[in-house]
DNA sequence: CCTTGAACCTGCGGGC
DNA sequence: TGCCCGCAGGTTCAAG
């Protein structure tokens, strides 16, 4: 599920729902996801108030009041669901959080890609999972010309580049097939080839598909906190992502004779545009 | 250094 | 109906 603005959603869902509260009980039912968890992780939290949530390139950060850091990562399957009533925990409630208010944060991890760690803060930026990590694509020091920097001399396709993490942060497989569709930019072009009109395109829809996407998480999430509680579900509409022989959105291509939005694979992954509008 | 591919794990939908 | 296959929004590690 998780990319960017999915992330960037649980975070501040997460910031509203539990800034200030305390563990007061931890329910950890098995040893690892995609690696160990921290060992006596149910000790160390109780008792522990939480001073502010952060997001870092996929990463949720949870800061405590003993200046440590709840590191939590959703990998591709998981969740985080908001509660005050006591429900029997299902299939795949791998962490079971209680705060002293009441609410009841689950996390759930079907295919338990995702981690979780427990790290001092002074670590934080120097953790071995976050100190090769790229540019954050919403802040002020991602322009086109860092981005020219990164991908000078790369060989590897700008689809590829663009879901490096060392690079950039947070871009995952929909949102690099929306990025480039919405800068008519064909994923198969050489990283190292991009014009610097074609990154001064490319920045700004990288930006401003984010930004919408997180937008649209928030409008759910308001919706979703009246029903269950759950974060991470979103409604997206994509232009082109998981779209293959569809009509491309916004031109006018036959599509009977072009096609329509097609599918490729590009590191193992699935890539879709418009070989009309991404020449 | 770079690039590629496999591995981790469960669930789901399609074809037979 | 069941079985097998491929595929799924991420990251890391080994091999070339």
């Amino acid at each position: 599920m998780p990319e960017l603005p999915e992330v960037e959603t649980v975070c501040r869902g997460l910031a509203k729902a539990l800034t200030g509260l305390r563990f007061v009980e931890v329910e950890q039912h098995r040893a690892d996801l995609r690696a160990p968890m921290p060992k006596n992780l149910a000790a160390r939290l109780k008792g522990r108030r939480i001073v502010a949530i952060k997001r870092r390139a996929k990463y949720i950060l949870i800061g405590l009041d003993n200046h440590e850091t709840l590191l939590l990562h959703l990998g591709m399957s998981g969740r985080v669901i908001v509660s005050h009533e006591k429900t029997t925990s299902g299939k795949h409630d791998h962490l079971i959080f209680h705060f002293d208010d009441g609410a009841i944060v689950t996390f759930n991890d079907p295919r338990r890609f995702g981690l979780c760690d427990l790290i001092r803060d002074t670590d934080v930026s120097q953790h071995r999972l976050l100190r090769h990590l790229g540019l954050e694509p919403l802040e002020k020091d991602f322009t086109p010309e860092a981005l020219a920097e990164l991908l000078k001399g790369k060989k590897t396709s700008i689809k590829i580049a663009l879901m490096d993490q060392r690079l950039v942060v947070g871009i995952g497989n929909i949102y690099a097939s929306e990025a480039l569709f919405r800068a008519g930019i064909s994923p198969k072009r050489q990283a190292g080839k991009c014009r610097a009109q074609d990154i001064a395109v490319l920045v700004p829809a990288i930006r401003k598909v984010l930004n919408d996407a997180i937008r649209a998480g928030g409008s759910s999430l308001r919706d979703y906190r009246q029903a269950d509680g759950e974060l991470g579900y979103f409604q997206h509409h994509f232009a082109v992502y998981g779209r293959a022989g569809q009509p491309c959105p916004g031109c006018t291509c036959d599509t009977p004779r072009t096609g329509g939005i097609k599918q490729i694979t590009q590191g193992g992954r699935s890539t879709y545009y418009c070989p009309v509008r991404q020449g």
